[in-house]
RNA sequence: GGGCGAUUAGCUCAGAUGGUUAGAGUACUUGCUUGACAUGCAAGGAGUCACUGGUUCAAUUCCAGUAUCGCCCA
């Protein structure tokens, strides 16, 4: 900075944020402004921070939905509300140990080299020290977060819930082990449940094969958008209804280039429309296939391995990646004559919601959680009114998902996580437990010959349980007492499914009652474009750099002021001088009046009505209809509203008009 | 393919339950070194309220359809 400038900027005497932002949330750590009494009388009123994920650096989004779960806690503090605010951290699963994996690859290792017991120690390192720094950017943005409740899905006592439920579950029935078609990703080489299986559009191909009838020169043509699976076929189907078939149901066809005799069969999932109205059914890798085959008792062969390559089954083609393997199936297809034509289609494939990679449907022995039940009083309790989703529409998303639910495949082939709560003597049999089994536990065998399942739990099976396992469920209850169910939670549409369906559940079925009342779900942050802001894109802008230029106030107001109540919001760089230019316009006001008042503090006890000149009482009832429609606005959760009644109050009403009338060459 | 949103000034949006001349911020133009604030003050230009029908004395607002865009699910 020249000299010049330097001067000017001293001169101009505009509100240095970073000089005071620091000094004050020092001193409302000092004085513990944000730590609850669990034993007060006041009435409560709590929330739990969706918690950031351990891999993350806090962007816009979480700037925006801290701010606003800021603003309803400290509104309440101030209407004298016990209020607590918890904060904490997500282990996260998949992305962490993704990341680690990759540190160990960039050495020259692997996490099957150092061996389970140093991966999980380096892992819970790094998470650590990532930890503090999520901590302390929450800090930075000026959040009244309750920090002597800060709490850390892998905390001992969110662990002892996770495998409280687990038991509880199981022995209700409801958790089982299954032999069943999963989301497998070959990246991360772990199951994912369909919640984690993102959608994307892409440019490939119908491939359309010749499947020989046996003992005929005629055959049956097969569109297929996956021509390596037919590795696996274990029949073709057509729909029972479609007369250009039937004299084929019961006949058989041979399987090209492997020369399999596989049946043809009619069942009401084929589609007659869709490409020749032939499918083949492959059980292994795809799940409508797989249910096909469970009702024709046909043969399920799976022909890949965990990483994506081709294994025995697949002949010839053995040890091939699976794109390899569909290239030179297809030109094997050709040269043989077996392959009729290729179309264009626009194929909407499954990946993988860390890695991208795409899915593969993929045959193995995962646990699942039946969430039919458990849905039942999450639907009842929207639908009654009990739960109020802001905006209202998202009820509507919300319901449509629980009434169609399917089971939850819960367990990873993970090591970071919560580690599956199930012990295996030498002879197959089982013992769930919260901790590994003591001796009386499991009577007749010794505790310390059990062996615990291999896999890890999914990182939202601890997630679901935070409205409680935060406030000490299962073994210390007091929090729990004080502040359950907590009010709102506030968190982006994205995960409805994942997260707070699961947490309404969960919370009905461990605690007996709803975890939060009302749900405000925000908005996504895109660019000045309107493009999502994202760390892939590029496009996003990192809140600490704003706090530094212009002060977490500025962030935040800013943020609510331009984020439409239930819209996103588009934000550049220059939207935050908005509320720069705000906080500097109060910090103006305030110095103006403490220069006119000077050392008298006004006891606004004393003031007697009678006193007051037409200004006073004009601006008086501007700010009471102010303060009633902000807090009409709040009620409703239009944040965005009532910062903006804030934000004409203080500018046109108080500034514009009363501070200027108020000035001596203004007057008589 | 199913569901849900959106469409108002160049841009981002307000306009809960129809009723004078449709508003704000921002950008733009012009003028201001006025003792809180140029991160400011004052003034100004700018809109066929996506389109087509319907209900009504009256539609940006209510209803139906069309188009375009976006999100979620399959």
């Amino acid at each position: 900075m020249s000299k010049q400038n330097e001067n000017k900027e001293i001169k101009s005497g505009a509100y240095q944020a970073s000089e005071i932002e620091p000094k004050i949330y020092q001193d409302w750590l000092d004085n513990n402004y944000f730590t609850a009494d669990n034993k007060s009388k006041k009435n409560p009123y709590s929330l739990v921070i969706p918690p950031p994920n351990v891999t993350s650096v806090l962007h816009l989004g979480h700037a925006l939905n801290n701010t606003i779960q800021d603003i309803l806690i400290r509104k309440h503090r101030m209407q004298g509300y016990e209020t607590t605010w918890i904060p904490g951290v997500d282990h996260t699963g998949i992305a962490t140990q993704v990341i680690v994996e990759k540190q160990l690859i960039q050495e020259g290792s692997t996490r099957r080299e150092i061996g389970r017991e140093k991966f999980v120690e380096r892992t819970q390192n790094w998470a650590e020290l990532n930890k503090g720094k999520i901590l302390h950017q929450l800090e930075k943005m000026g959040c009244s977060c309750d920090w002597s409740r800060t709490a850390y899905t892998l905390d001992d006592g969110l662990t002892s819930a996770v495998e409280q439920v687990f038991k509880h579950l199981y022995e209700k029935g409801y958790i089982y082990r299954g032999h069943r078609i999963v989301n497998w990703c070959i990246s991360c080489q772990t199951s994912l449940s369909d919640d984690e299986v993102e959608h994307e559009d892409s440019k490939s191909h119908l491939w359309y094969i010749k499947y020989k009838l046996k003992g005929s020169d005629d055959y049956l043509t097969v569109a297929t958008t996956r021509p390596e699976t037919m590795l696996g076929d274990t029949a073709l189907a057509v729909s029972p209804k479609d007369s250009r078939f039937k004299k084929y149901v019961g006949k058989k066809v041979i399987l090209p280039i492997l020369e399999r005799e596989i049946p043809i069969v009619a069942d009401s999932y084929v589609d007659p429309e869709f490409g020749t109205g032939v499918v083949k059914v492959t059980p292994a890798h795809d799940p409508n296939d797989f249910e096909i085959g469970r009702r024709h008792d046909l043969e399920e062969i799976n022909i890949l391995n965990i990483d994506g390559t081709i294994n025995e089954n697949g002949g010839k083609f053995k040890g091939l990646k699976r794109y390899d393997c569909r290239k030179q199936l297809v030109k094997e297809l050709e040269e043989k004559g077996h392959l009729d034509k290729i179309e264009d289609y626009d194929l909407s494939a499954g990946t993988c919601y860390r890695c991208h990679n795409i899915v593969e449907p993929y045959l193995s022995d995962q646990w699942f959680v039946k969430m039919s039940e458990l849905a039942k009083p999450a639907i009842d309790a929207v639908k009654n009114g009990e739960i109020k989703f802001h905006p209202d529409y998202w009820s509507k998303t919300y319901l449509h998902w629980m009434e169609n639910i399917r089971d939850w495949c819960i367990s990873r082939q993970l090591w970071w996580g919560h580690r599956i709560p199930v012990w295996y003597a030498e002879d197959g049999t089982m013992f769930i437990s919260v901790g590994r089994p003591t001796a009386e536990q499991c009577k007749g065998y010794d505790p310390e010959s059990l062996v615990q399942d291999e896999d890890v739990l999914d990182t939202w099976f601890s997630s679901w349980l935070w409205p409680f396992s935060t406030l000490g469920w299962p073994n210390n209850e007091e929090d729990l007492k004080a502040f359950y169910p907590t009010k709102v939670l506030s968190t982006g549409s994205e995960i409805i499914f994942l997260w707070v369906a699961r947490m309404v559940m969960a919370g009905y079925e461990f605690v007996g009652g709803l975890p939060f009342t009302d749900v405000y779900i925000h908005g996504t942050v895109r660019d000045a474009n309107g493009v999502k802001m994202s760390k892939s894109l590029g496009n996003g802008i990192d809140p600490l750099e704003i706090i530094d230029k212009y002060g977490a106030d500025a962030l935040r107001i800013s943020m609510v002021l331009s984020t439409p109540d239930g819209q996103d919001p588009w934000l550049s760089k220059n939207t935050f001088e908005v509320g720069r230019n705000f906080i500097n316009k109060l910090h103006q006001v305030s110095r103006f009046v403490m220069m006119r008042i000077g050392d008298k503090k006004p006891d606004l006890n004393s003031v007697n009505a009678d006193d007051l000149v037409i200004f006073d009482r004009w601006i008086l009832s501007r700010l009471q209809r102010a303060v009633e429609s902000v807090n009409k606005s709040m009620d409703e959760y239009r944040l965005s509203t009532a910062s903006k009644t804030v934000y004409n109050f203080v500018w046109n009403d108080f500034c514009s008009w009363y501070v200027e009338l108020m000035k001596p060459d203004k007057q008589g």
